[in-house]
DNA sequence: CAATGCATGTAATGCGTTACATGATTCC
DNA sequence: GGAATCATGTAACGCATTACATGCATTG
């Protein structure tokens, strides 16, 4: 039982559904494939914290439905004591930021803006999802007032993002970026 | 050559350094064990873009010192032009955000300090990094200023996931937090 | 004298992506 | 007729973590 095995399990604890429905759910959250799931579930089954069955459907593909069972859900309520690993986060604008010193002004601003763009997208779609939250939703207490808190922070973080685009762009555009500064090779 | 390649060779462009130099320089932008660290510097000096040489150090142990080669450097401006993948995060506490109606609220709570003071860790860390960068470097023009860009990065990213934590806290203290709601295994 | 930091490597395992494979329906 | 969406799976490969392995110097 991996992380993402729990994060289905977890969105599983609120509805049934196909391989392909938590796909859909989950990968706003936690990148995922098609082909990491599937095997997953199947496991799950296996090992009985999961149920399931073939929903047919018309002029749509039949599927398979799966629901969590009692040992799944207490599989989770144990899961979440369990202490929380720091995040991971991969992102070649890092690195591609520490080299800006060696490339052309024009191309640092797209590789910024491309970004933003990315940031814009995400930001849109989260504020699409929390506009489905109600109101009385919004307030506590039940399971959808946890959707909010999640939604809530990918906005937080795309907003970051997007800031400190916007930020970098000003400067990038108002300075003079003569030649990319000649080349030194460091001496060793 | 892999996104964590070419942030070596970015390292490596801006001074020469040991395998555990740059591993450390590297950690706080893009996580990677020396197990992965020096086999790639091995493998990317055999393709000519570092040499190396070793330095013996005194109440030290010995280290292989490596630096770029003008190939190594012609490599990473090519990289510079390719187009941008967008990001991955993996966050457990996005997956138990979203499971928190199982649990209870002690238990919450305890969730989010956790990352909470992870957060304040890295606002430090990166804070203190900022100081080290000199006025005149913030200003523009250097290689020096990317590195502020990047810092900067870093300080809007864990600003946001610290505000994030405190909004939820004020959240799930001043709400009365019955008991985990009584489970309903959903029907299907 | 035990733990931590510096320093370098390999091996095994687990996780994640890309590619392979199939097939129905709908929309342009 | 071709592309996109829905739907499920497997296989191969690449990337990342954990564990194995060694050894010296410093600090408490």
């Amino acid at each position: 039982m991996n992380t993402l095995s729990y994060g289905l399990l977890a969105f599983l604890a609120r509805e049934p559904g196909s391989g392909y429905d938590v796909m859909l759910k989950i990968q706003p959250f936690w990148q995922a494939k098609h082909s990491q799931i599937y095997p997953l579930l199947a496991q799950m089954e296996e090992n009985e914290l999961l149920s399931s069955h073939w929903v047919k459907q018309c002029d749509k593909p039949d599927k398979k439905v799966y629901s969590i069972t009692d040992s799944g859900i207490r599989k989770l309520k144990e899961w979440m004591y369990k202490p929380l690993p720091d995040p991971v986060t991969r992102d070649e604008l890092s690195m591609k930021t520490f080299c800006m010193w060696m490339t052309d002004r024009d191309n640092a601003i797209d590789i910024v803006e491309t970004r933003k763009s990315y940031f814009i997208r995400r930001l849109e779609s989260f504020q699409s999802m929390q506009g489905k939250v109600t109101e009385e939703h919004k307030k506590f207490g039940t399971r959808e007032f946890y959707d909010h808190l999640l939604i809530q922070k990918g906005i937080f973080n795309a907003a970051a993002g997007l800031e400190w685009c916007n930020w970098v762009l000003g400067i990038l555009r108002e300075c003079d970026y003569s030649e990319p500064p000649v080349l030194v090779k460091p001496s060793n």
